[in-house]
RNA sequence: GUGGAAUUAGCUCAGUUGGUCAGAGUGCCAGGUUGUGGCCCUGGAGGUCGUGGGUUCAAGUCCCAUAUUCCACCCCA
């Protein structure tokens, strides 16, 4: 009997969850003051959505898809990133009518076929954001200034933005003819991966791991001194941008992304503490994806980050969140009182406060010590002597302090408790 | 898809050359105070040693297969 959770897929505690929702939180806070609104997509597609967005010769695609026919004989896939699916939602709702630029955030779990190691899993959740409708510089940088502000606000520090620029269609095409000529010579030394991607992508050539690989990969044509005026200029102004906004970056020449939608600029945030993927966020600029998912000639850019990645992070820095504790009430009660325990704290509840009572029948005892374990910051024993005088002694757990309190004003200590902390 | 390592109680892990090896710590439950938490003490429950075969008089221990996780490639979040 295989009852376990499939093949790289996890149960999230509450532990983590409450830490997920706080830095979802946050996300979406932030998403919400740069002007965002947020979207939700459907969990698969039409498989067509991401052979044509994604494009075929990206490993996604290639081997990385959960496709199955539904019992209507359609082809459907998983969604296994965000980007191809909210192109298609923005096509298919007319979005390009709506005032300009359309800018949308996500938080979705996507799906990929793939082998496990840390801060890879087959399915796993990316928050990320789009710009439609702006070939402008400013938008590169605003997006990754959205980056930099919730860094920021996790108080992450040791991240570090690389960028560079792959160019548009038509100085790509110089660029790959470029490289075959420089390479093909050496196509004998090089390792077999090199040889098909030669035929596929040259682009990869440049940062195979490879030592032998990467020697003769120093002196091949580096990929900005291929890019058309037009382009250079926009890889320029976005790094100007990122200066403006005081965003430190780095411009890695080697960095390449496997999506084929990628136009001129592309990014990453890497980090040494997430294995060896490094990745904690990737994007870049897709000016021809609305295109050709059958949408006007629209220019895009985006990015995804990886929340279990960003856990990760968090975790190796040291500045995972603070979960909210707001202070709480523990109702201790005897079998007579029991009652009068639940109404109490259904009341107390009713008016917004976390009160914790006994569900089990334990000794009063065992629920000091459970109150204890659970963590609130006051507890009182509501007995019938308690009742009688409709007085109770509330005690701090911290310090063991204790000051009376009438029933009736419990709503009005816990209050002015909320305020004092 | 390729190569390597690991898998024993809820968790972290011991277990020597196959023969009282099914254990420790922690956590959990109860009692020590039938009306008062943390520390401490006592007791208890939980594992067919990932799964399935095989070798053997005997397997947690050796062999094979398989699953899962981790690591290195590949690639991505």
């Amino acid at each position: 009997m295989n009852l376990r959770a499939p093949k790289g897929t996890r149960d999230v505690l509450p532990e983590e969850a409450a830490m997920r929702r706080k830095l979802e939180s946050i996300f979406a806070d932030i998403c919400g003051r740069y002007g965002f609104g947020e979207i939700r997509t459907p969990t698969f597609e039409h498989t067509e959505v991401f052979v044509r967005g994604v494009g075929g010769s990206s490993d996604i695609v290639r081997k990385e898809m959960y496709t199955f026919l539904d019992k209507g004989d359609r082809s459907i896939t998983l969604r296994p990133e965000g980007t191809a699916a909210v192109v298609r939602a923005f096509v298919e709702q007319g979005m390009a009518s709506w005032p300009s630029p359309v800018k949308l955030w996500y938080n979705m779990n996507m799906f990929r076929y793939e082998r496990m190691q840390k801060g890879r899993y087959r399915e796993h959740n990316q928050i990320g954001c789009e710009i439609f409708g702006s070939e402008s510089p400013m938008a590169d940088a605003e997006l990754i200034g959205l980056l930099d502000t919730f860094f920021r606000e996790l108080g992450i520090k040791e991240t570090e933005l690389h960028i560079n620029s792959i160019g548009c269609p038509i100085c790509r095409v110089d660029y790959e003819k470029a490289l075959r000529d420089y390479f093909r010579p050496y196509l004998d030394e090089m390792c077999d991966d090199c040889t098909e991607r030669f035929e596929k992508n040259p682009l990869r050539m440049l940062d195979c791991k490879v030592i032998k690989c990467q020697e003769i990969a120093v002196e091949a044509p580096a990929p900005l001194d291929a890019l058309c005026d037009d382009c250079r200029d926009h890889f320029d102004a976005v790094t100007s941008y990122l200066e403006a906004l005081d965003i430190p970056y780095c411009v890695n020449l080697r960095l390449v992304r496997g999506l084929d939608y990628y136009t001129r600029t592309v990014f990453e945030f890497v980090s040494p503490n997430v294995g060896t993927q490094g990745s904690i966020c990737g994007g870049g600029r897709y000016d021809g994806l609305i295109a050709e998912l059958g949408g006007a000639d629209i220019p895009g850019v985006g990015f995804a980050l990886g929340i279990e990645r960003l856990l990760l992070e968090l975790e190796a820095q040291g500045v995972l969140p603070d979960t909210d504790n707001p202070p709480s009430l523990y109702i201790a009660s005897f079998e007579s009182t029991a009652a009068e325990a639940l109404k109490l704290a259904q009341t107390l509840i009713r008016q917004g406060f976390s009160v914790a009572t006994d569900v089990i029948g334990k000794s009063l005892r065992a629920q000091m010590k459970a109150a204890d374990k659970l963590g609130v910051t006051y507890i009182v024993v509501l007995g019938d002597f308690e009742l009688e005088q409709g007085i109770v002694n509330v005690r701090r757990l911290s310090d063991g302090e204790e000051q009376s309190c009438a029933l009736t004003e419990l709503g009005d200590f816990l209050e002015s408790a909320v305020g004092a902390d």
